[in-house]
DNA sequence: TTAAAATAGTGATTATTTTCACAGATTATG
DNA sequence: CATAATCTGTGAAAATAATCACTATTTTAA
């Protein structure tokens, strides 16, 4: 069962799993297809045939137990595995995201946070330091962090991405509306809020 | 050519953007659409299916007018349509998307921000006041917005929701990681941003 | 005890998306 | 001027994704 999990379902697994998490708060025990279902609008065989990557079974007439699928959910897609970021640029959303304490709760943990601006080196967020961007590279080999968080400004994204692929970063999470240029080896997924944006006012139109 | 355009092709058309908004600024004039494809690592015929949903004609052997390319895209996703939104929840995304000045690139704008906490309440951000959540019925009514960008915790998430939709909104950009329950004719976007971020992190897995 | 209702699991079908392949057009070059 | 190179635009084919339809199972209730 190790068949790659394609974008479009790891996307909707994590929303069952968001509604796994408040039923587990509820106190719900089970959960069918139709309900996951009807909750986002889409197939409930759509959800069984989700569901199906996972090592999961469902009881006839009941569903499925919903910390048993939380769990394997979590599973499959890697909370367990945690994770090393760094941020770089603290500005509004990078000190958003550095206080962001959901976070852990998916295996992510934000070890610092960098930025060229003196006033804010030294200071530190959430109990995360923020240093100078000069320290990357030392502090992304003695760490060994691969992942980064770009959010720092449109015009300095490339040339901070570049920084950062020089600093033996692999993986780039970048904020900035920007589509980055990096070499082979080095992976990015563009977070693009203005675009999701503008898909979900594309059905406004009339 | 009023067919509808896909999620998909909406979200590439948005990546181009960028990458023309890139060219612009380094006065580059034409982009072809191996140019494009290369970049983002797509195939090329997809680019110019992509743009055939444009009113845009490119040139044999030079490709397309950046400038002109933009100015459709801009056009076709409703950049040029102004929409007017409120910020509910002045936590620290809140206000770093309350800061957020590329917005108003896009089309957005952030009319005022509401929170519930009174020592937030009457503070400005970059220009727009914050709001106790108990104006909010007033003024979405007399501003006529339709749009919420929610941003609060996810344990109040829901019941933010159902005051917002009380309230006539009618599109929820929602930044909470939770699914929300909305009466028909109220439409959510989940930005679901660990879920993103778990949907890149998983290739990282061996 | 039996029938009805609800649910998972899944193969088949349909719909959508991506890629391929090539005609037609334009530019550059020798 | 002719040839080669390189684009766009697009119909056809291939690949992927979503939906349908049905079976088997379990629970509930008459």
């Amino acid at each position: 069962m190790n068949k790659k999990i394609s974008d479009k379902v790891i996307n909707r697994l994590t929303l069952y799993h968001c509604i796994l998490l408040d039923y587990m708060e509820k106190g719900i025990e089970n959960i069918s297809s139709p309900q996951i279902a009807s909750l986002l609008n889409i197939d409930d065989s759509q959800v069984r045939k989700d569901v199906s990557y996972l090592n999961n079974i469902g009881k006839c007439r009941v569903g499925y137990i919903v910390r048993e699928l939380k769990e394997s959910i979590e599973k499959t897609l890697g909370f367990a595995k945690p994770k090393d970021a760094f941020i770089v640029g603290a500005g509004n959303l990078g000190l958003a995201l550095a206080k962001y304490t959901d976070f852990t709760n998916y295996g992510l943990s934000v070890l610092a946070l960098f930025d060229n601006d003196p006033v804010k080196v030294d200071m530190s967020v959430n109990g995360k330091q923020i240093f100078h961007v000069s320290k990357l590279p030392d502090l992304t080999k003695r760490l060994n962090v691969e992942i980064a968080i770009l959010t720092v400004p449109r015009d300095v994204a490339q040339a901070t991405a570049d920084f950062l692929v020089d600093s033996n970063v692999k993986y780039i999470w970048n904020f900035s509306p920007t589509v980055l240029k990096v070499p082979k080896g080095v992976q990015v997924w563009n977070e693009n809020l203005m675009g999701n944006f503008l898909q979900f006012t594309y059905v406004m139109q009339d």
